[in-house]
DNA sequence: CGCTATTTCTTCCTCGTGTCAACGAAATCA
DNA sequence: TGATTTCGTTGACACGAGGAAGAAATAGCG
C-alpha cells in the first residue's frame, strides 16, 4: 500500500538544474532569456541545462507567444502534476493535512481532532491522515515526494525531532522517524512558522523580498525569519521567539513565568483579560472580536480598547524587531490576523513611534488572509524546498 | 606623493583563491591537507590553486616540520608584510587612525581632535591623518591596499555614504568620494560597529562562531550582527539598532524622543541621571565608575545600583535579541565595557530571567578588553575583507 | 642498512558548469 | 523580398572540482 518514494533529487541533482526549476516554479512562466537574466547566466548555459528537465517532464514549453518584433519567446513553466506532496500541521487539538501538487495547489485536505496531545496520539493521527489523503487521491499517491510536518515549538530540522514544545507539552519527540516508518515516505520536519516562511517565500508575499518575518498572532505570538534570502533558524533552531520579547517590566505575567512579554501583552489572553478586568463577560477571542465590531455601548468601547492595547504592544515589539533587523516586510498571519481591523491602527502608530530612523518606512506590514490550510500548505512547501535542494529560500 | 593602489584583487580574483588566503589568514598556519579539510576540498584542488599565491608572495611556506610518522607537512602562512592597510574611525570629537599589515597588526597609530563635527572638518582630518600615517611609515606607503573608514550611524556601504548619523549630526554625507579623491586610494566605508564585527570575525572572539553580535556600551548602545556567517546589514543598512529597542513604556525619555529605549535605560546618561536623582554629584561616567568601585557610604551604594539598573536593562535587551536571533555569542565592547564588573552580574541575571528556553544558555557573553585603537583596527579589517572578496565574514 | 608502513603532496585525467562568438530561427517592418 | 530584431542553439574553450595513482619524505623495525 505504501507507495515507493520518487527520487526527484536524482534527476535534479545538480545545483543549477535545481535553481532553474525553482526559479521557474516561483517566478511563473519565463522564457529562456528571462531565466538566464534572473539566474545571472548567459542564455546558452540555460539551453544546455534544460534538456533533462524537459525530457523528464518537470518543465513544459508553451506555444510560442509573439512578442512584438523578433523571434517569439517559448515560455517555460513547471508541470505541477509531475509530483505531489503531503503537508501536515500538528496542533494541540487537531492534526490537519493537505496533499498538494508541485505548485502547492491543494488537491485534497483532511483534518482530525485528537483526544490528547501526546506524541503517540498526534503522530499516529498524522500517519493515518497521510494514508487517508493518499487513498483519497489515488492518482496522486504514486507520485508523492514526501511528507512535510509543521510543529510548534523548538524543532531540530536536521534531526527531524521536536526538542521542546510548550503548546504540545513535548520534550525531545522524534517526529520524522515514526512517520517515515509508518508511511514509507521521506519526512521533513520544521517549526510551524518556518513552514509559513517558506510558503510565503515561494508562493506568497515574500517572493521577491530578501528579508522578512512572518508573525503569527493568536493564543501565542510566533515568528519566522528570512534574512538575506535564507531561512534563519539561529544557533540551535530557536530563532524567532518574538513572543517573549520583554516589553514592560511592570506588565502582566506571561505563561512563561516572566512579566511583560509581548505575548502577555498582545496574545489572545491579554485581550480577554482586559475585557474581564473591565467586567465584560467574554470567553473566546472570536466573541471579543464580535463585541468590538458589532457590540454596543461600553462593552464595545472596552473591547476596542483591548484590541488597540494589544495592537500597541505588538507595534512596539515589531518596532524592536525592525530596529534590530531592518526588515523589508512583516507578514501578519495566524488565526488572530483576522482582527487586524481592530488592532491595525494602534499597531501602525506604535510601530511608527518606536521605529528608529527609516526602519518603519522601510518595512511593509502585510496581513495575510488566513486560509484554513495555510499551515499545512506551508508544510508541503518544506518538501518541495527539500526536493530542489534548498536552491531558494 | 599619493602611492598607487596595489590591485590585490587582480591577483586573488578567483573566489577559491580568496578563500584559501582568508582561511590561512584567520586560521593560522595550515598544511595543505588541513586547508583542504577546512575548505571542504580534496588536497589536489588546494595544490592546484596555490602557485599564484606563493609566487606573488601572499603566502609563504615554512620549513617542513616532522609530524611523527609520514611525510612532514609544509605549513602555509600569510606574509603579513605583503600589503598594508589604513583604518580610520571618525568620532564626534576626534578622528583616529591606524596603519596595519595584512594580519591587522598595528604598525602605526595617530589621533587628532577635531574642532567641530562637520563633514568637511572630519573628512579633511581623516585625509590628513591618512597622509601623515603613510609619511610616518614610508616602508608601508607603497603597499597600501586601501583605506577603511568606520562611521557611527546609518551607512550605505555600497555607495560609500553616511545616510544619517545622530552622533555626528550628518545627513547624506559622501565619505568615500572625498577621501578617495584626497588620498588616491580605494576607500571602504561601513558602520563603526560593523567594523568591529569584521575584526572579531577575522581575528577575535568570533573566529569560529557563525552567529554573534558585537554590542557596544557607552554613551549610546550600538550593535553589529553576524548571522549564519555573514555580516548582516538589513534591507537598507540599518540593522543592529539595538539601542532603541523599546523596553519600558514608563521609562525615561530617550534622546530619540521616545520613552524607555534600551539606550535611555542603560546608556551612560541613564547611569548619570540615576546618580543625580539621588543627589550624588557626578559629571562623567568614569567618575561614576570610580564612585561605584572605590567610593564610600551611600554614594557608592547609589552608584552601584545605578550600574546594576543599567545592567538589568541591558540584560533584558540582550535577552530580547537572543530570543529573536538565538545567537551563539554576544561580545560586549565599547568604552563602557570596562564597567562590566559593575553591571555584569545584573546583566547576567536579567538575561537568564528573560531568555526563552535555552536561548541564554546557548549564548556566551564575552567582554572584549577595549584597546584604544580597536575601532580603527576594525576599519582596517574592512579593507582586508574587501580585498579578499568578502570570502569570509 | 634496507624494507615497509604512513602521511603528505603532486600529477594527470575526467566531468560539470560557465563564458564567448558565431550562427540559425522566427517574427515584424519597410 | 529583404532588413531588422529578438530569441535560442551550437561548438570551442576555460576553469575549478573530484578521483586514482604515484612520488616524496619521514619513522619504525628486523
Amino acid at each position: 500500500m505504501s507507495p515507493s518514494p520518487v527520487r526527484f533529487s536524482d534527476l535534479v541533482s545538480e545545483q543549477s538544474r535545481a535553481e532553474i526549476f525553482a526559479t521557474v516554479l516561483t517566478s511563473g512562466p519565463l522564457s529562456r532569456t528571462q531565466l538566464a537574466q534572473r539566474l545571472g547566466l548567459v542564455p546558452s548555459s540555460v539551453t544546455r541545462m534544460l534538456p533533462p528537465l524537459l525530457e523528464h517532464g518537470y518543465l513544459h514549453e508553451s506555444d510560442t507567444a509573439p512578442n512584438g518584433r523578433g523571434r517569439p519567446q517559448k515560455m517555460l513553466h513547471v508541470n505541477p502534476d509531475k509530483h505531489t506532496v503531503v503537508g501536515i500541521k500538528i496542533g494541540p487539538a487537531q492534526v490537519s493535512g493537505v496533499i498538494t501538487d508541485m505548485a502547492a495547489n491543494v488537491l485534497a485536505r483532511l483534518e482530525e481532532p485528537i483526544a490528547d496531545r501526546t506524541p503517540e496520539t498526534a503522530l499516529s493521527a498524522a500517519a493515518a491522515l497521510t494514508r487517508r489523503l493518499l487513498a483519497q487521491t489515488p492518482e496522486a499517491a504514486d507520485r508523492v515526494l514526501g511528507v512535510g510536518v509543521g510543529v510548534s515549538g523548538h524543532v531540530d530540522s536536521a534531526a527531524g525531532i521536536c526538542r521542546y514544545s510548550a503548546l504540545l507539552d513535548w520534550n525531545k519527540v522524534d517526529v520524522a522517524g515514526p512517520l517515515r516508518a509508518a508511511t514509507g515516505l521521506p519526512v521533513v520536519v520544521n517549526n510551524d512558522v518556518n513552514t509559513l516562511v517558506v510558503a510565503e517565500r515561494w508562493f506568497g508575499q515574500g517572493r521577491d523580498v530578501d528579508s522578512f518575518a512572518v508573525v503569527t498572532v493568536g493564543p501565542g505570538i510566533g515568528c519566522g525569519l528570512l534574512l538575506d534570502g535564507a531561512l534563519f533558524s539561529g544557533a540551535t533552531g530557536l530563532a524567532g521567539e518574538l513572543g517573549h520579547l520583554p516589553l514592560d517590566p511592570a506588565g502582566p505575567m506571561c505563561s512563561c513565568g516572566r512579566r511583560g512579554c509581548l505575548e502577555a501583552l498582545a496574545g489572545d489572553r491579554a485581550v480577554l483579560r482586559h475585557l474581564q478586568d473591565a467586567g465584560v463577560p467574554c470567553a473566546t477571542i472570536t466573541e471579543a472580536m464580535d463585541i468590538a465590531r458589532s457590540g454596543s455601548g461600553s462593552a464595545q468601547t472596552v473591547a476596542r480598547s483591548a484590541f488597540a492595547e494589544a495592537g500597541t504592544a505588538l507595534g512596539r515589539g515589531l518596532a524592536g524587531m525592525c530596529n534590530l533587523l531592518n526588515l523589508q516586510k512583516i507578514i501578519l498571519a495566524g488565526e488572530g490576523a483576522v482582527a487586524h481591523d481592530l488592532f491595525g491602527p494602534a499597531l501602525n502608530q506604535a510601530l511608527e513611534a518606536h521605529a528608529f530612523s527609516t526602519a518603519a518606512r522601510d518595512c511593509d506590514i502585510h496581513v495575510d488572509p488566513v486560509t484554513h490550510d495555510l499551515w499545512a500548505r506551508g508544510a508541503a512547501c518544506l518538501v518541495i524546498r527539500e526536493a530542489v535542494g534548498a536552491a531558494i529560500s
